[in-house]
DNA sequence: GAACCTTACGCAAACGTTTGCGTGTGGAAA
DNA sequence: TTTCCACACGCAAACGTTTGCGTAAGGTTC
């Protein structure tokens, strides 16, 4: 089996030194033409890439950003990767991808294997698991060794850093007004615990919702799930003969499971209950019928933080010391589980 | 900023040599148990990590593995990358994931730049683009320079290495069958042009279970789709008043879309026509009515292409000059697109 | 006191690059 | 013939590790 073709082996070859066919690599006005076209041809019939490794190691830059997200198998955060792989790749970068899994743990190894050396700087959404037990020395760490890190969705307010975030609480506070404008009274929120950043904060959205409307905030129509996945008889139960006229879910999920449980509870949609989801995924898209939400732009979302963290990287020491947080816009994408 | 401890920074401030540093960090009997005992303090309070770019380049190995696929924004695709972490982070290898958006440029590009020092081997599904292209030059001088690669779900024939797939053409026979066996008689099949390799072997296998059920095949009961974006007015001019009882689609986004289009035509399903699709996804499991569908098992997949992979990465040569080529079982699910 | 053995450490090479500077060769100018 | 200058190339250091081997210092044995 053939190796890889270095530099020192074309040298020995032709019978130069490798600094010579480095420079005639790089069509150094040092080497004779003669000797660059040599060379050049002996690469190319050899077929040699420098090694990126070895300039990694003496460039001490590894061109490659990593991103570390909770979960792989997630429309959303697919997107936002997406939208970094599209801007990473534009500049020269590399991007690689690992998923915590949402387990603290495995963040903070993923974290520290990538920050040894594989990457230059981080794009990070945190694990469930690390916002419950608020540790954040990984991410401190890191960016205490000059890594840079760009929090994306999932943040963490404590940490200094950038940060690109949708306004959560102005999101959902949309879906409920339109909720409200198309004269639905009686809004029940299927959101998360509260300890995930977002679900709070669009559960906050719901509440301000309905005090600018002067409805009081009724206990009974907040459910707080825990287990995600295995959500539906909760939704079911809760949902069961329940005098309201409107659902908000704080993701498509919930929003999908609450569509199935009404309409096996004899409710159509959107005639007798409307639903609004959060994040434009494929389910919203193709559900019957399709679900009116609020898209996070997650492509728009990578495509920021991705800049951000590459302005980090290139940038000079005056935008190294600045710290910015995007907040990027929602929309209401009206489908057909809302009135009109 | 603080930058990175390294070594030669421990062994400057403990005024020993880098070897003793090094040695001392490793349990190494050559050093006495004081010096070992100061410098593991020193390293831990300075949060010493070794540098990985510096290993790879001694070791000549990156202990990293290369994941190249056409769309990352794809359900099936993130849960076979799901898969590949779980095998590789048990025998502490990283995961660096590429898209090819279905480029064969880009797949070409992703390839180069990972193999020249970022990753020791390949998991690939190659592009449509590349499919339809037919040069593998980029895989083969992959392969040539002793990087080995695993072929997975898109695979090519013509390239000798090792493979993991599904038998395309059994899982549509086993589907189609089923159709048959609940008294479905007029089968029509939504599928892809047939420079897709599964496309076509699932036609294939249509065609197959239709001839042992002695049904002709017929011409006006097959789409061939080129635009899977932009498929749904196709498919419902297709089948508009098309004398059917039931439609096997060779993907999730056929199946749904047939769906809808069918209820739109006022259709029944699964009484009148019965549906099934292919791979197991978020919109199958969550449509309404849930559809019948062949699970592809792709977490499955990224396992047993993992492992192969590393075994062929740690093996003697023994192991290295043997290609498998590993047969994922799919199974039928079933839902409530198809009647009993 | 000489010969020898441990102990505890340092040296240097290697992985594959890049690059500033030193140097040998040749030709041209004086 | 001598002096000088380009030209074309090689040397060596550096990036951060690991590791076989060399070697001082000190102790033991006869």
């Amino acid at each position: 089996m053939k190796r890889k073709v270095t530099l020192k082996q074309i040298a020995k070859e032709l019978d130069v030194s490798i600094s010579t066919v480095s420079k005639a690599l790089k069509d150094s006005a040092e080497i004779s033409l003669d000797t660059r076209q040599k060379v050049k041809a002996f690469a190319k019939l050899y077929n040699y890439k420098p090694n990126n490794i070895a300039l990694s190691l003496k460039n001490r830059k590894t061109k490659t950003i990593g991103v570390i997200i909770p979960e792989i198998v997630h429309h959303f955060f697919t997107t936002v990767i997406g939208g970094v792989e599209k801007v990473a790749n534009e500049k020269g970068y590399n991007v690689i991808i690992c998923s915590s899994n949402n387990s603290f743990d495995k963040e903070v190894i993923n974290l520290e294997m990538l920050a040894s050396g594989s990457a230059d700087g981080f794009i990070l959404s945190v694990a469930k698991e690390t916002q419950l037990k608020k540790d954040y020395h990984h991410i401190e760490e890191t960016m205490s060794q000059g890594m840079p890190v760009v929090l994306f969705d999932r943040i963490i307010d404590e940490v200094v850093c950038d940060k690109v975030i949708i306004d959560d609480a102005k999101g959902a506070q949309t879906a409920t007004n339109h909720l409200l404008s198309i004269g639905c009274k009686k809004i029940a929120i299927l959101t998360t615990v509260d300890y995930i950043s977002v679900g709070k904060l669009r559960t906050n959205g719901y509440l301000r919702a309905l005090r600018a409307y002067d409805i009081p905030e009724k206990e009974e129509l907040i459910l707080k799930i825990e287990d995600i996945d295995n959500c539906e008889a909760e939704i079911s139960d809760f949902l069961l003969d329940k005098d309201i006229d409107a659902v908000f879910a704080v993701n498509e999920l919930f929003a999908v499971t609450a569509a199935k449980v009404l309409d096996r509870q004899g409710k159509k949609i959107p005639d007798d209950i409307s639903i609004i989801g959060f994040t434009d995924g494929i389910l919203s898209k193709h559900f019957i019928p399709s679900l009116t939400t609020i898209s996070q732009h997650g492509e728009d979302m990578g495509i920021r933080a991705a800049k951000l963290l590459i302005d980090k990287l290139e940038g000079d020491d005056a935008v190294t010391e600045e710290y910015r947080t995007v907040i990027i816009d929602t929309s209401l994408i009206e489908r057909k589980s809302t009135k009109k």
